[in-house]
DNA sequence: CTAGATGCAAAAACTTTGCTCTCTG
DNA sequence: CAGAGAGCAAAGTTTTTGCATCTAG
């Protein structure tokens, strides 16, 4: 299939500084600076770990990774932060289905989610004829677009089977 | 833990609507008879309300107006049935943080909102040339849609300063 | 030095499930 | 009548909190 609109841009971590554990502070970190939040080793670890992230990862998950990269961080700990950056703006909460909060940069383009409803596997991708409905349907209501959030439910095409039915607990990851 | 209490949050009290005479079939139920699903009282209850509710009623919400009209069901049931009605694509689970999937009858059309960042009013609007784009989107990711969800902000005259202005309140519950 | 952070475990909040009894089709 | 559905409470998950103890600024 065409590459239009698949952003795979998985496991790219790291994208301009090494990953030496050292000074350079994380682009979140630095978001969290700004806003004048206190920089606790916890704090910075987290902000690393989001910073990181190229999928769409649920506490748990930062929490797993924050402990691989350095284990002195707390589950509570990642959640008051999580919830923390999402006040300030600097993470956007998601929810997916799949009963967890998932989160999401701000600072990262602007990309639309489909979400595979039976694996809770999601699929980012960008499209510009959405891009100038947007802008349209948001005109024709009086308003200049400023932000837009498209999140498309679906199902793997396939004959339609009464099968078990997803799990709905743990789903499967995100990507 | 038993004593779950209410929490109330901002109590959705937009249950207005021309009452369900007595023995007129909902148009939840008519669709529900429609996939062969076994109508149980419950069911017909739970559909009675969905069919009235004009927001976005959490399970909760959805028990307490059964228990209101009809005090015969458990929420148990209720969990059972939303998830059932949603799996038979008469319902669509809407996640709007804070924990809790709110539902939505797909059988009135499926509705957007515009939110004005300036003063955070949300308007609900429906337009068939953004179904038609996300059916085509969602098939041309290989999927069958079964779900959307569109989330337009914008500004309604002379911008602001670009600057965040205020951290309004929390993010956000529906309605 | 002190307001705010962290850890830990317990408490909440939210959903699902096992099992028995009921009721629809 | 058979098998799906309903009730209930217990179990499972995810998130929040109380409190004593640190620590960044």
């Amino acid at each position: 299939m065409t590459e239009r609109g698949f952003n795979h841009r998985m496991e790219s971590r790291t994208q301009a500084r090494p990953p030496t554990r050292g000074h350079s502070p994380s682009r979140i970190e630095e978001l969290c600076i700004e806003r004048g939040l206190k920089m606790t080793g916890q704090r910075r670890l987290i902000a690393r770990v989001l910073s990181e992230a190229e999928d769409h990862p649920d506490v748990e998950d930062v929490y797993r990774r924050a402990l691989a990269l350095d284990n002195k961080v707390s589950i509570a700990t990642v959640y008051r932060t999580v919830r923390l950056l999402e006040e300030k703006g600097i993470l956007e909460r998601r929810d997916f289905g799949g009963g967890r909060a998932r989160y999401d940069p701000a600072d990262r383009g602007h990309h639309h989610h489909l979400i595979d409803v039976d694996t809770g596997k999601v699929i980012e991708f960008a499209d510009p004829e959405f891009e100038a409905l947007a802008q349209i349907l948001a005109r024709r209501l009086g308003f200049t677009l400023v932000g837009q959030r498209l999140e498309l439910f679906g199902r793997r095409e396939e004959p339609v089977a009464p099968e078990p039915a997803a799990r709905r607990r743990k789903p499967g990851r995100d990507a």
